[in-house]
DNA sequence: AAGTTATGTGACCTAAAGGTCACATGTCAA
DNA sequence: TTGACATGTGACCTTTAGGTCACATAACTT
C-alpha cells in the first residue's frame, strides 16, 4: 500500500473523518478524550487513530503516559492539488464563495 | 449513505483515482476509451465510473450511443475546505511550493 | 509497592467492496 | 433490417475493512 492509498483509505471512514473534525476544532487531544466523544469502544477509536497516523493525517507527541494527537493538513492539500490546477482553483473558489453568500442571505 | 460518504468512498479506490487522473489530463472520454487504458474488464470500469458519477466527482453527457465523462472539481475543493481554513491554506501552500522548488533544483 | 489510569496487541466475527460473467437494451451504418 | 458497436443489469464469489474482546505493558499517585 503506497502513501496515497493510505490517505484515501483513511478518509473513507466516517468515524475517522469525525476524528479529524474534532482535531480541526481543537488540536492536541488524547485517545481517552477523543473516545469520550464517540459511541465506540476504546479499541475501535484506537484502531482508527492508528490508520490516520499511518496516513500522516494525524501526527502525535508523547507526554508521559499520554499521547497527544494533532491534525496535519499537508496530505489534504496534496489531494486538492492532484485534480485542481491553479486556473481551475480560481473558478471553483469563486463559485463556492458565491454559493456561501447566497445561503447566508437565505437564513 | 450521505453525499460526503459517497465522495470519500469513491476516492478510496486506486482504479477510480486513476480514472480521475485520466479525465484531469483530458475530459469528455467514453467508457470504451477509458477501458482501453486499464487492465480490467469493461464491467469493472463501468462499475467504477458509476460510483464516481453517484459521488458527483464525474458528470456525464450522452451523445448518441456514447456517454462522455467529465471531471467535476467541486467536491474535491469541498474536501479541502473542510479541514483547511484560509489561514492554514496560506502556510501549507507556501510550504508545498518551497518543497517543489527544492526538488526541481535537485534534478 | 499497590492501585489507578492511559495506551497497546492479537485473535476473532460480521458486513461491505472489488471483480467477473451471462445476458440485455439501445444506436449507428450499410 | 441485419450486423456491429456502445452501454447497462443482476447474480455470484473472494478479499478486505470495521468492530469488540481478552490480555498486556507502561506511567502517574499516594
Amino acid at each position: 500500500m503506497d502513501d496515497d492509498d493510505r490517505v484515501f483509505k483513511a478518509l473513507a471512514d466516517p468515524t475517522r473523518r469525525f476524528l479529524l473534525d474534532l482535531l480541526f476544532a481543537r488540536d492536541g487531544r488524547t485517545l481517552t478524550e477523543l473516545e469520550s466523544e464517540l459511541e465506540m469502544s476504546r479499541f475501535g477509536v484506537m484502531k482508527h487513530l492508528k490508520v490516520l497516523e499511518e496516513a500522516d493525517l494525524v501526527v502525535t507527541r508523547r507526554a508521559g503516559r499520554e499521547k497527544l494527537h494533532f491534525l496535519n493538513p499537508i496530505p489534504i492539500r496534496q489531494v486538492h492539488d492532484r485534480w485542481i490546477d491553479k486556473y481551475t482553483e480560481h473558478h471553483v473558489t469563486a463559485l463556492l464563495e458565491l454559493k456561501a453568500d447566497l445561503e447566508e442571505n437565505e437564513s
